[in-house]
DNA sequence: TCTGGGGTCCTAGGACCC
DNA sequence: TCTGGGGTCCTAGGACCC
C-alpha cells in the first residue's frame, strides 16, 4: 500500500456487448448476449439492458434465452474487433505510463507514479486524471465507457473501479482503505471464488471486516498457506503487488467442447491434430516452444482430467505434440463419450534448436508421422451451406453493402445490412450459398456520421 | 438444451539427488 | 520411541480470473 492513490484500474463497461453495439446501430438500447450461441454456450457478455433481465456471464446460453424478451441480440464473439478496440485502449493507457499492466482485453492497471516525475498525485489530480482518461477512451473507440478505479495499491484500485459501475470513477483516498473494503462482501476480494466464500461463510465471515477478524493460523487452515496469507493481507488492505507491463506467457493451449458428445477414436483424433496444429502456429507466432505436451478432456459426466508429457527438448512442432496427445488419450480413454478435448503446450521457452533450420509444414515428422489415409472421413456428411454463417458475423453483399449475420437456417441466412456509421438498417433474408455474399473484416468504428474521429493506427 | 475458452497460481505426492 | 533434510522436477488436480 502507497502513500499515494497511484495505482489506476480501468474495466470497459459490458466490452464485447458495448463493441457489438457500436458496431451495429439497431442494437443500441437493447439487450445483446455475446458468448457461444451453440447448444452447450455460455455467456460471457451481457449488455447492461440483457441484464436487467437476467442475463449474466458466465450463464448458459440456453438459460439466457429463457430471460431475455424476443428481439435479444444473441451474438458469437468477433475478437478480431475486440483486440482493435482493446489495443487503442491500452495504447492511451500506455501513454500515461510505461508501467501498464492488461489484465485482459478489457481491463488493465496502471501505476500513474512511474515515467511522469513531478506528476500530481494528490486525489485531486488524479481524479482529474481520470476524468480526462474516460473522455478519451469514449472519444477514441466510437462512444466505449470504462469504469475507473484509483487507490494506493492493486487491490484498492480494482475495488474502487467496481463501486460505480458502468462509466464510474472512484478514487479512493489514502488512509480510507478500511473505509472503503471493510463493510464490502468478502466475495469482491480477488481470490474468494465460490469453494473460499462457502468455506468462510460457514465459520461466520461475510464480509471483509469479519474477515480482517480471524487470526492468520485460522485463515492458512481454511485456505492453505499462500493464500490464508493473502486473505489475511488483503484484508488489512496490505498490498505491495507491482503493475508488471510484461508478463510473459506460461502456457498455450486450446480446447473445445462438442455440440455431441463424441466417442469415435478417428474422430477425437482428428480434433487432437487440428487443435495441435493451432497451438503449435500460435507457439511459432509467439516464437516459442514448449517442453511439455497436456491432454486435457472432459467426460459425459462433466468430470475433468489432464494427463500430460515432458519432453527432454522443447517443441513446437505439430507432429510432435499430436503424437504425444494422441497416446494420452489413448491411455485415457474415451469411455462413455467426452463432452471436451483440449490440447496445451507449457514450460515455454523461446524458440526451439531443433527447429531454427526447419522449414514449414513441408518438413518429415520427428516421430509417428500421419499419413493422409491415418485418419478416416467423418461419417457425417459435409455441413449445410447455412454453417457458412454465425450470428454477428461480419459479412458484405456484392451490391447491398456491409452488414453483419442476425440468424440462419433453413438454407437462408437473414443478414441487416448496416454499420456503425449509418442509421439502423434493413434486414434480408439470403439463400445461404449466395455467391454474392462474403465474410468480411469487422467495419471501422472511426469513419462515419456522428463518431467522433480517433487516432490511426 | 445445465455448465465456454484461455489462462494463472497453488498444493501434494513420488522420484531423485546431494 | 523407528525414520534425516532439503531441493528440484514431474504429474495431477483444484481454485480462480476475465
Amino acid at each position: 500500500m502507497r502513500r499515494e492513490a497511484s495505482i489506476l484500474h480501468l474495466d470497459l463497461d459490458a466490452f464485447f456487448a458495448a463493441v457489438e453495439q457500436r458496431d451495429k446501430p439497431s442494437l443500441r438500447g437493447r439487450p445483446v448476449v455475446v458468448g457461444g450461441v451453440g447448444g452447450r454456450g455460455v455467456v460471457a457478455t451481457a449488455s447492461y439492458e440483457a441484464r436487467a433481465y437476467g442475463a449474466r456471464s458466465a450463464m448458459s446460453t440456453a438459460e439466457a434465452r429463457r430471460r431475455c424478451p424476443a428481439g435479444t441480440a444473441f451474438l458469437g464473439g468477433r475478437f478480431a474487433a475486440y483486440r482493435r478496440t482493446s489495443d487503442v485502449v491500452m495504447e492511451l493507457l500506455r501513454e500515461l505510463s510505461p508501467l501498464m499492466e492488461p489484465a485482459s482485453l478489457d481491463e488493465a492497471y496502471v501505476d500513474l507514479a512511474a515515467g511522469s516525475p513531478g506528476r500530481d498525485l494528490s486525489v485531486d489530480g488524479v481524479t482529474a486524471l481520470g476524468r480526462r482518461l474516460k473522455e478519451r477512451i469514449a472519444a477514441a473507440t466510437g462512444g466505449v465507457t470504462g469504469s475507473v478505479g484509483i487507490g494506493s495499491s492493486k487491490l484498492m484500485a480494482k475495488i474502487a473501479s467496481d463501486l460505480d459501475k458502468p462509466d464510474g470513477l472512484v478514487v479512493v483516498p489514502p488512509g480510507s482503505e478500511l473505509d472503503v473494503l471493510h463493510p464490502l462482501p468478502v466475495t469482491r476480494l480477488g481470490g474468494v471464488g465460490p469453494a473460499t466464500a462457502e468455506r468462510l461463510h460457514q465459520i461466520g465471515v461475510k464480509t471483509v471486516a469479519d474477515l480482517a477478524a480471524r487470526s492468520l493460523p485460522d485463515l492458512v487452515a481454511l485456505a492453505g498457506r499462500a493464500h490464508g496469507g493473502g486473505l489475511y493481507a488483503l484484508a488489512r488492505a496490505e498490498d505491495d503487488r507491482p503493475v508488471v507491463a510484461e508478463r510473459g506467457a506460461k502456457s498455450v493451449s486450446q480446447e473445445s467442447t462438442f455440440e455431441r458428445d463424441l466417442t469415435d477414436l478417428a474422430v477425437l483424433t482428428r480434433e487432437i491434430d487440428t487443435m495441435a496444429a493451432r497451438v503449435a502456429s500460435r507457439l511459432r507466432d509467439a516464437a516459442l516452444s514448449g517442453r511439455t505436451v497436456t491432454l486435457k478432456l472432459r467426460r459425459y459426466d462433466f468430470t475433468t482430467l489432464t494427463r500430460s508429457q515432458t519432453l527432454p527438448q522443447p517443441t513446437d512442432d505439430p507432429r510432435t505434440i499430436a503424437s504425444i496427445a494422441r497416446r494420452l488419450l489413448t491411455e485415457a480413454g474415451t469411455a462413455g463419450g467426452l463432452r471436451l478435448l483440449g490440447v496445451g503446450v507449457s514450460g515455454l521457452s523461446p524458440y526451439a534448436q531443433g527447429d531454427l533450420f526447419a522449414a514449414d509444414d513441408d518438413l518429415p515428422a520427428e516421430e509417428d508421422p500421419l499419413p493422409a489415409d491415418d485418419v478416416p472421413e467423418a461419417p457425417e456428411g459435409p455441413l449445410p451451406a447455412e454453417h457458412r454463417w454465425w450470428p454477428g458475423q461480419d459479412v458484405r453483399h456484392d451490391e447491398l453493402g456491409a452488414g453483419w449475420v442476425w440468424g440462419r437456417g433453413l438454407g437462408r441466412v437473414t443478414v441487416r445490412f448496416e454499420g456503425p456509421g449509418t442509421p439502423p438498417g434493413p434486414v434480408r433474408t439470403l439463400p445461404a450459398d449466395d455467391p454474392a455474399l462474403h465474410a468480411a473484416e469487422p467495419p471501422d468504428w472511426r469513419v462515419g456520421a456522428g463518431t467522433p474521429a480517433g487516432p490511426e493506427p
